[in-house]
DNA sequence: CTAACACGAATAATCGATTATTTTGCGGAT
DNA sequence: ATCCGCAAAATAATCGATTATTCGTGTTAG
């Protein structure tokens, strides 16, 4: 009896995964990094073909991206990139402003040594990366995007409650969508000076602080893109 | 040449939905209903068979479950039911806790007429509403348990934030599956009482009364199902 | 007797093709 | 010239079947 030596024991982790995962990450990224235009349909033959899979792999996919919010789906109508409005983006700013105060206080309170230490990395991290890349000049770079991201994302983290985090990652996920569309690209303000009050703030357990350095930072941000041309353009 | 009578033009209403959508409907009403042990695989032979649709149709809902939180998904070992622990509903709880009072006092401070008529027309229903069908036994009454969500969501409704509404629905679901396989039944506490100060509370603009109501509302809730035993068997 | 292996059955994931719906383009009537 | 209605094409939704992976079972080497 032979036994055959290419057994199926030994997988290679790298093409070990889902096909559907693979696809969905990757649409994922393209629609985050504004590769499609607000409200452009999402049509499933063309990224079957262009990646190189079946439809109902695609379908899967985005229909995956629908439930994260990041495509929506018209009923026989096909799938397509929401268009978010600065109103949209106006209230998903407030609910950042409304929910991750209070997350905040939760991780002041009880935060560990390991949060300390993950908190100065994570701000460590997103203060030397640049935020901007000279050359591609366009938005921020991925890398500073994605700093950011844990910075805010570790701060909270003290509050060691999964399901809170889970709501932060979903609004900042739709924060990053309707940022990229909305009217006013971001002004120079000084984000450093602000990222690095809400560390000192946050490590000192100084809540109150924290929270209120917390809620500017997202107040300014909101406002600046959307209801303040004023303070970009400098009118008049 | 001949036209033929079956025209699409006029389409039922009734039949007018995608597979996908119905069997979606259907399959979160049955597990929230809790036809599905905790942790019980979601076959999609079976379900697809079950419900007279392919394989496709099911995999879409099952993914659509996945992303709300109401199923899992293990790599090629397909879906399951979330088999939710204690521990996973108090930090639904706690999230309820965090987020839910802020919002009480955003829609304390904006609710308008039409959002106080509501207010009033919804605890009406609730507190019309019989919580346990005697012949049944087992468990809250439907018309209740959906006269109990729509009470506590009109009531939040007047921050007039959709994405906050949105981030309360996820919440609520989550906390309705993981509440029917905790440990404890749900003791007799007087929630009418509650339900009743919570809004007239809310009505006379008293946000620090409401809040305070909601986060006590809450806190029993879970306390009592979990926690606290003791409250319930009155040991020694 | 234990434990690892091979084999077969069950199930998940994927695919290619079919059916249904919407969109598009054309022709005719007002 | 414009609008309405009917095909034809495009696209969405669904299906049945194929391939890949995991799980259960019996067998054999140690």
């Amino acid at each position: 009896m032979v036994y055959h030596e290419g057994m199926t024991r030994t997988v290679d982790p790298s093409t070990k995964q889902m096909l559907s995962e693979r696809v969905h990450t990757r649409l994922r990224e393209a629609i985050l990094r504004g590769e499609y235009a607000p409200g452009e349909a999402l049509k499933p033959q063309q990224l079957a073909q262009q990646h190189q899979v079946s439809l109902a792999v695609v379908r899967e996919a985005l229909v995956l991206l629908v439930g994260e919010g990041i495509a929506v789906r018209l009923p026989n109508r096909g799938f397509a990139v929401p268009d978010f409005s600065d109103r949209r983006w106006q209230q998903i700013a407030e609910a950042r402003r409304t929910i991750e105060p209070v997350m905040l206080r939760l991780a002041i309170e009880r935060g560990d040594l390991d949060w300390e230490a993950r908190v100065r990395a994570a701000h460590h991290r997103l203060a030397r990366t640049r935020p901007y890349a000279p050359e591609e000049g366009e938005y921020y770079t991925s890398a500073w995007s994605e700093a950011h991201r844990l910075f805010h994302r570790t701060l909270l983290e003290g509050c060691g409650n999964p399901v809170l985090l889970d709501t932060f990652d979903r609004l900042w996920t739709a924060g990053e969508l309707a940022r990229r569309w909305s009217a006013q690209r971001t002004p120079d303000r000084d984000g450093v000076a602000e990222h690095r009050r809400l560390e000192e703030a946050a490590l000192a357990r100084d809540a109150d602080t924290a929270t209120e350095v917390l809620v500017q930072h997202l107040t300014l941000t909101v406002a600046a893109l959307t209801s303040a041309p004023d303070q970009v353009g400098r009118r008049s």
